[in-house]
DNA sequence: TTCGTCGTTACATCTATACATAAGAGTTTT
DNA sequence: AAAACTCTTATGTATAGATGTAACGACGAA
């Protein structure tokens, strides 16, 4: 009979969505909450701490919790490994290791990634396919003085992206979306005319502390990233 | 001196990326854990909880909590309305009403947006500078069926974007991001060569079940959206 | 061998209670 | 009046204890 938290979230959800509880309005404290929904105060918490987490509301100790007047619409975009991405779509993908070469960071690599002079890393363009289609072309810059191991590394057979996955579990990582022009070099790999619109994607990503690498993955023409919120 | 779920939170991670629990692997069980950390079981289960929402493990009843393989990486990308994104760049932001027209929703907004035939709907073009420079062109359809008051509405003074979060305070969407090249219209609208690769987004809002706007924002040249996660 | 039952386990959630912390409001001090 | 202080309140977090629920695995029946 005593109410969940998700009734509880659903609830007050409800409340603000049919507007009884207006943008900007003071939400009855966590006491009085548990009191209505007969249920105990952690309960109601829970349930708050959900929704401040959806940005529909804020809270300040003391000065209680609102509705917010904007609310903060926050879309969460998977970011999947190329081969699930195809693969998921139904498509037999296909993987395929344009250049290699190790050299010295140029200096706007150095900026993004805040290395020190002479920094050796390892330049590797590839090319993904979908049903031998080309679906996406991946430029990617790998810092050797935190991966020293990726020079030995066999990346004929297998993407950076998932030989990375397994050497590093987890890291951080910083993501832009983007439109560019494809260049002549674009327009070759992905089939597509030169100066046509194509939709790309750049990530930097940290390891404990050090950015490890660099890659601007590319799409082809009339790629869409979707998401739900 | 006992731990903080926090505590918790930051030595799990900790483990997992420096790999003493591998991806694939068994974590303990929240019992083991809170007797190590010297906790309470439920301080254990909010760690792990806030650990399965950043996508770093895995859980399931009985089987126990495991390593995610291959991370699910996602990143959050805050929807902020135009004016505050571009007041927070520490410019100064300007509104202005292109066209407005009352229509039969042609054939392909139909479709998008699931309407019955001979559905009337509002289309809006506007343009939003920052500084005085076109920073974004947004061409926008409102659902009369849904929205009737919006056809007494002033677009004037007022985007249609802040209209519409004051009348329906919260609402379901779908956003894609996509790459397009500038027709004429978009040229001159945003101050760029007919061709550029310009940065777009669609979004599609619904308000209980129905939907009620379609939405397509595209930026000035050189646009790009970030995120970190 | 295959299928269903059932016990055990590990997570999911709720309760009641306690103390911590931030901050608004009012009060005293300088 | 400005600054420093205290009081009070609402949220933040932790705890022990209990019940609910899904699912693995074993055991037994068909």
């Amino acid at each position: 009979m005593s109410a969940t938290y998700r009734d509880v979230k659903a609830d007050i959800l409800d409340k603000i969505t049919r507007g009884t509880w207006a943008p900007g309005s003071l939400v009855p404290s966590e006491v009085d909450l548990a009191e209505t929904y007969g249920c105990a105060r952690a309960t109601v918490n829970r349930a708050m701490r959900e929704l401040v987490e959806d940005g529909i509301i804020e809270r300040r100790r003391k000065a209680g919790t609102r509705v917010r007047m904007a609310p903060v619409r926050q879309a969460r975009f998977a970011i999947p490994i190329v081969r699930k991405e195809i693969e998921d779509q139904g498509a037999a993908y296909r993987y395929a290791l344009v250049s290699r070469a190790v050299a010295t960071a140029p200096d706007w690599l150095r900026a993004r990634l805040n290395l020190a002079g002479g920094g050796q890393v390892l330049h590797l363009t590839c090319m993904h396919y979908a049903d031998g289609i080309p679906y996406q072309f991946e430029d990617r810059w790998i810092n050797l003085a935190v991966l020293p191991q990726a020079r030995e590394a066999d990346f004929a057979q297998t993407g950076p992206n998932e030989w990375l996955v397994a050497e590093i579990p987890f890291s951080d990582a910083e993501i832009s979306f983007l439109a560019v022009s494809a260049d002549a070099g674009l327009a070759a790999h992905l089939g597509c005319a030169p100066g046509d619109a194509l939709f790309q994607t750049e990530r930097i990503t940290w390891w404990q502390g050090a950015a490890n690498t660099f890659v601007r993955l590319t799409y082809r023409r009339g790629h869409r990233m979707t998401a739900r919120y």
